[in-house]
Formats: structure tokens, C-alpha cells, sequence
RNA sequence: GCUGGCGUAGCUCAAUCGGCAGAGCAGCGGUUUUGUAAACCGCAGGUUGGAGGUUCGAUUCCUCUCGCCAGCUCCA
């Protein structure tokens, strides 16, 4: 048979030979070849090649050799497991991006020791350099050899599997272990295994099963990647919004108000201001216009938006009112709704477009609030569209350009967007959903956005496109998200007078772009490290004196530059200047300015940017223009235009 | 909500196998007038998350409760 080597060589080999003996024959091998994808499907390197493939090599750079490396890796601390605690159950255990876990039924949590005494173990077992085989099953063999072998939850997950279609087992030692595969050749191919912490899960995620073992670890080919790994965990902590908002004196969530109930102190609201100011700028030059709304309605409209029958669980309590029943608003829409109809609207009327930054309220169960990620009250920066339905693409196309520009100006380059279609739970006719999703589909593909299909992800009332940014560590966040809503207007009874007189119904489109401006700001938090750019730092410049007798023209400067718009303030302590620079430092404030007598005689300012750069002296004019440049979002908003 | 862990001064952390709760930083008062990441001296700071219980005595042990943390589930 043929044989041909993606972007390699390709030769005749013997039918029937493995992938690696195949690769090696062409002239490929090697230890750092963990698995390999054959007409592009992974499979394991001892596989038996027929036909006339083309064989790719997957090694550890490759997103799929890592998978297959962390998956072994799960199985290699499974056995160790097992062989240190032979009552623990086998359950499954997955890669994960950068790590994998594997769950176990044992008696009582894995303690630290006992991850010490597993890992080591594990290293024993790479050490040993088992060989690692495929076995398939018929599908009542497999449940025998699993009972027999006491794994009652392999014998579960096997009934659940489809009758008539192999079972493949994998094998090294005495340890098997039911998996699809594919796996590495050996133990040995595995270079670190590092155990990084337990905890409980549910049995198929499910809350009403038992609560299995969890033991998180990672991999890599190096101790050095290890360590790599370990550091970048460690820089992650560091950066924690959750420590950096109170390191920093920006927020805080307190126990006498509740959980999940953001303080803004006076600095996180100043860079909140920031963010809010540049969002309702921008939004009004994108053609939106901006309403409030109150944030309590009487029930009856969350009955007629049907909240009340498909969002209640996440609604607080109502509260009762002169005989009538108030909710505390978990979303928007019904007010904005109700302005559209306010009046009677015309097809030239449309599209409208209504933005609030507007604060709702959710129930969240108490196990899943985080910091400012996960919270109960919380602002989003909401705007519905109303069009008719050949307006609609175009609208979605627009709404897709603003939230990648407004995502840009917040330092986010890296994108990740889902396309959610319909929920088993949901509302509306499949022609509107059709018609909804095909919309959005086309609006991505007009702006040649690549995305991932999520089914079944959509709102009850809707499909929508969901887009993740990716931080500074690579880290994704779910923040702007466009849903079309058929639902609402049918239930409001919404309506527009078209070129033909009669009266048809609009569609609604919901977006917010950063999502939550909570969340948003943690996001900023970490992504920045709390060292914001200089439009969003909470104090642009700090202006200090050395001696007292410089405190008149400090505070002079200082009132210049707030003149001028800049969030400045004076440190005339009676400190030593390293001290007061120190201060700066830790409150990450972009711009320090020194003035000692030199500079007070020529009207200078000595000039020391963030992190010790020294930017010598310069005048008041020239601080400001300084600093103008440094605040260039409004620069790139010139590059926004439609 | 579930499993496990944790709540000590404004912050970061000690200590008490049941016997007067202690440091650094921050704060306040002095001294010092300072040149780019920590000057010096002093003072003050606590119902040890909350409520019960056991005990001569509880911050420590027990029960309940509130909150936080790591996950699970869910999600902006």
C-alpha cells in the first residue's frame, strides 16, 4: 500500500504494518512521536495501517498529541491509584486543555499525603515503562470483565453504550481501563506527572449521584514545563481580581450586605466611570440611544415576557406592594419592550436601537458566586434592537464589528465565538428559529468570523452568538453575547406599520459586549494585573514633592492637570521620596511626577513612568501632552466607523 | 445546593495539646526636610465571624448558623 506522510515523505509499505513501524520505515521516528492522525482520525501508533493513508505524526506541540499524552497520563495515576488503594472504583478521567483528572469511587477525599504517595507512584510506573495495548470487547464481555473486575461504574457506562459496536479497553500492567483511546506506545512516553489538588464531583455531573474523588494533575515532557506550569498557576493567583480589587482599594463584597453585592470603592468607580463613559460615547455615535429603567416592575410583566415560567429559579423573591406583587428585575428587555411601545411605530422608524447600562438582580445558588465573575446584582451593558427581518442580518453584522472595536479598545485581541442554536427548553415556532439562526450565521460569515457551533446552547427565546475573549494568560471569558429573540415581540404583541399599511412584527435583537461590567472589570483586573492603561487607571498621575517647601507648587500642577481632565493627586506627606515612589508603584499609577526645588525653579517635573522607566524632566505643557497620547482610546474610536 | 477545607487587629500572618491573644505593615502623635521601591521613636488597635452547649475556665472541644476558598452543577 501507499503510504504518505503529511507534508513528508511517502513510500510503499507492507498492508497490515503498524503506524510506526510505517513511520519509521519512511524514515520517521522518534520518542517525541506520541500518536498519529491517519486519514484524520487519531489513532495510537501501534495501529495496523491498510489502504492507502496519509499519516500525520502528532507530537507534543500539537493540540492532539497533548490530548492522547495528559489522557495516558490520567490513566498511568489511575493505576497508581489503584494499586495503592485497591477499593477506589474506576470512573472516567479526561484531558483536559492543560492538565486532565480522573474521578474515583473511594471510601473518604484523597489528602495531600496521599497525592504525594501517588505521584510518586505514578513516576514509579513511567519508570517501568509498561506497554500500552488496545483490547476490544463485544460489548457483554466487556461488562463480564469489568464485573469481575469490581468496576461497578464501567460496568454502568458500558449498559449505556450502544449494542452491536466494539469496547475498547486499554491495557498496561495489570491495570485496564475502558477508554476509546487512542493512547501513548508506553508508560515511558509520559516525561512528568504532578498531582495538583483534589476535590468533589458528581458522578456524570449529576447532583442527585454520588460524589466521587477528583484528583486534578498535569504532565508535560519536561520537569521544566512542569515548573513552567506551576509558575504561570502561581501567576494567576497573583493576579486574582479578588486580591488585586482589595490590594488596590477597588471594590469589596461584604457579609453585613451579602453575598454577591459589589461596594465600588471611590478607585474601582473611577476606572468604572471610565469605562462608562467611553461605552455611552461610543454607543450614541453607533446610533443607539440610551434609556434607564427602573429596577422593580410589577409581576405581571415578567409574566407576560415569560420570566416568571422560564427564568424564575434565577429571579429573587416578590415582594408585595398596595395588593399588587413587585419583582426585582433579573433582565431589561420588558422595559425597553415597553418604551418601544410607548408609541406607534413606522418600517422608517426602524431599526431602533435602546442601550442601558442597566442593573439586574439574579438569584445565584451560593456555591457558584466568584469575586466580581459570578455575582447577584450586577450591570449589563444591554441594548435591544428592534428591526424588521431584512434588517436583520445587517444589524448583527453591525453589532459584530462595534463589539470586536469596544473589546479591542480594552486591550483584547484574541477571540473565541459560539453560535448557539436551539434549547430543549424554549419557545417559538422552528421556522423562527430557523430563519434566526441562518440569520446570525450569515452575519459571521459576512465578516469572515470563524465559530464553534454550540447546539443546544441557545436561550429559551432564541439563538445567539456568543463571543470569549482571551486574557493576558490565555484564559477565556465569556462577556459580549447577540441573541435574536422572536418570542418577545409575539408575547408584547409588538408591531410596525409597514409601506403596505398594515401593522407587522418586529424583531428584537438582544447584545451586551462586555456582558456584565462587574465581570468585566475582574476580567480587566487580571488581564492588566491591576496595572491599568492609562484611560482606565483609577489614578492617571501622582505628584509629589521632596521637601515642604515644594507643596504650593505641587498642588498647583495637580490642579492643571485635573483641569485638564486627568485623574491626578498630590502625595506631600512628610516622607522620604523612595517611600512615596514605592506607594505609586504598588497602587500601579501609571505616571509619577517629582518635584524637588530644580524643578520647581524651571517649572519642570521629574518624570517616572510605571515600573522605573525614567522619562526626565519636562514641563507642566509637556506632562500633559504626555499624557493626552497615553489616553488614545479616542484615537482608535476614529477607526470605528460604519 | 452538594463534597472537602477555612474564618484571630484595617491588611498579611503567629499563638493557645482548654489557663492574661502577638508580630510586621497600615493608622495616630512626635522627631526628621528628605532626590526615584520601606527614616527613627512612641501610642493605640481584638466580644478570636455569630448564637447556643460542655467546663472552675472556651479563641481552642461539641452543635447550629453566616460567610469565604477549591471543585461539582449552573452561568453575564
Amino acid at each position: 500500500m501507499n503510504v504518505s506522510v503529511n507534508d513528508g515523505p511517502s513510500g510503499d509499505i507492507q498492508t497490515g504494518k503498524t503506524v510506526s513501524d510505517a513511520l519509521s520505515e519512511l524514515g520517521i521516528a522518534g520518542q517525541d512521536i506520541l500518536a498519529a492522525k491517519v486519514d484524520g482520525a487519531v489513532v495510537d501508533l501501534s495501529r495496523p495501517l491498510c489502504g492507502s493513508p496519509v499519516v500525520e505524526p502528532l507530537r507534543f506541540d500539537r493540540a492532539e498529541g497533548r490530548e492522547v499524552y495528559r489522557h495516558s497520563s490520567t490513566h498511568i495515576m489511575a493505576q497508581a491509584v489503584k494499586e495503592l488503594f485497591p477499593t477506589a472504583q474506576l470512573t472516567i478521567g479526561p484531558a483536559l486543555e492543560d492538565s486532565f483528572y480522573y474521578d474515583f469511587a473511594f471510601e473518604r477525599p484523597f489528602t495531600p499525603e496521599d497525592l504525594e504517595r501517588i505521584e510518586e507512584r505514578a513516576a514509579e510506573i513511567i519508570k517501568r515503562n509498561l506497554t500500552i495495548t488496545r483490547r476490544e470487547f463485544s460489548k457483554q464481555d466487556a461488562i463480564d470483565f469489568f464485573r469481575a473486575r469490581g468496576e461497578r461504574y464501567k460496568v454502568e457506562l458500558i449498559q449505556g453504550f450502544p449494542d452491536g459496536e466494539p469496547i475498547t479497553a486499554y491495557a498496561q500492567g495489570d491495570f485496564v481501563d475502558l477508554c476509546r483511546g487512542p493512547h501513548l506506545p508506553t508508560t515511558g512516553s509520559v516525561g512528568t506527572i504532578k498531582l495538583l489538588n483534589t476535590a468533589g464531583a458528581y458522578w456524570r455531573g449529576d447532583e442527585r449521584n454520588p460524589m466521587l474523588q477528583r484528583i486534578y494533575g498535569t504532565s508535560f515532557p519536561t520537569r521544566a514545563e512542569v515548573d513552567a506550569y506551576l509558575a504561570r498557576l502561581e501567576e494567576i493567583k497573583r493576579r486574582d481580581h479578588r486580591k488585586v480589587g482589595k490590594e488596590l482599594d477597588l471594590i469589596s463584597i461584604q457579609d453585613e450586605i451579602g453575598p454577591g453585592l459589589v461596594l465600588w470603592h471611590p478607585k474601582g468607580a473611577a476606572v468604572r466611570l471610565a469605562i462608562e463613559n467611553f461605552w455611552r460615547e461610543q454607543h450614541i455615535r453607533d446610533g443607539y440611544e440610551l434609556v434607564y429603567s427602573p429596577h422593580t416592575a410589577r409581576l405581571d410583566l415578567w409574566k407576560t415576557s415569560g420570566h416568571l415560567d422560564y427564568y424564575r429559579e434565577n429571579m429573587f423573591p416578590s415582594m408585595k406592594l398596595e395588593g399588587s406583587e413587585y419583582q426585582l428585575k433579573p433582565m431589561n428587555c420588558p422595559y425597553h419592550i415597553m418604551i418601544y411601545q410607548s408609541h406607534l411605530r413606522s418600517y422608517r422608524d426602524l431599526p431602533i436601537r435602546y442601550g442601558e447600562l442597566g442593573t439586574v438582580y439574579r438569584y445565584e445558588r451560593t456555591g457558584v458566586l466568584h469575586g466580581l465573575m459570578r455575582v447577584r446584582g450586577f450591570t449589563q451593558d444591554d441594548a435591544h434592537l428592534f428591526c424588521r427581518p431584512d434588517q436583520m442580518e445587517h444589524e448583527v453584522s453591525r453589532v459584530l464589528d462595534f463589539t470586536f472595536f469596544v473589546l479591542q479598545t480594552f486591550g483584547f485581541h484574541q477571540f473565541e465565538v459560539f453560535l448557539s442554536t436551539r434549547p430543549k427548553e424554549s419557545v417559538g415556532g422552528d421556522e423562527h428559529w430557523t430563519l434566526a439562526t441562518s440569520a446570525l450565521e450569515a452575519a459571521l460569515k459576512s465578516r469572515n468570523i470563524s465559530f464553534h457551533l454550540d447546539p443546544g446552547g441557545g436561550a429559551f427565546y432564541g439563538p445567539k452568538i456568543d463571543i470569549k475573549i482571551k486574557d493576558a494568560l490565555g484564559r477565556s471569558w465569556q462577556c459580549s453575547t447577540v441573541q435574536v429573540d422572536f418570542n418577545n415581540p409575539e408575547r408584547f404583541e409588538l408591531s410596525y406599520i409597514g409601506e403596505d399599511g398594515k401593522a407587522h412584527r418586529p424583531i428584537m435583537i438582544h447584545r451586551a459586549l462586555m456582558g456584565s461590567i462587574e465581570r468585566f472589570f475582574g476580567i480587566l483586573i487580571e488581564h492588566y494585573g491591576g496595572a491599568f492603561p492609562t484611560w482606565l487607571a483609577p489614578v492617571q498621575a501622582v505628584v509629589m514633592n521632596i521637601t515642604d517647601r515644594q507643596q504650593d507648587y505641587v498642588a498647583a500642577v495637580v490642579t492643571q492637570l485635573k483641569t485638564a481632565g486627568f485623574r491626578a493627586e498630590t502625595d506631600l506627606r512628610n516622607e522620604k521620596i523612595g517611600f512615596k515612589i514605592r506607594e505609586a508603584e504598588k497602587a500601579k499609577i501609571p505616571f509619577m511626577l517629582v518635584a524637588g526645588n530644580r524643578e520647581m525653579q524651571d517649572g519642570t517635573l521629574s518624570v517616572r513612568g510605571r515600573s522605573g522607566s525614567n522619562l526626565g524632566n519636562k514641563t507642566v505643557a509637556e506632562v500633559l501632552d504626555l499624557l493626552q497620547a497615553e489616553v488614545k482610546y479616542t484615537q482608535r474610536e476614529l477607526q470605528h466607523t460604519h
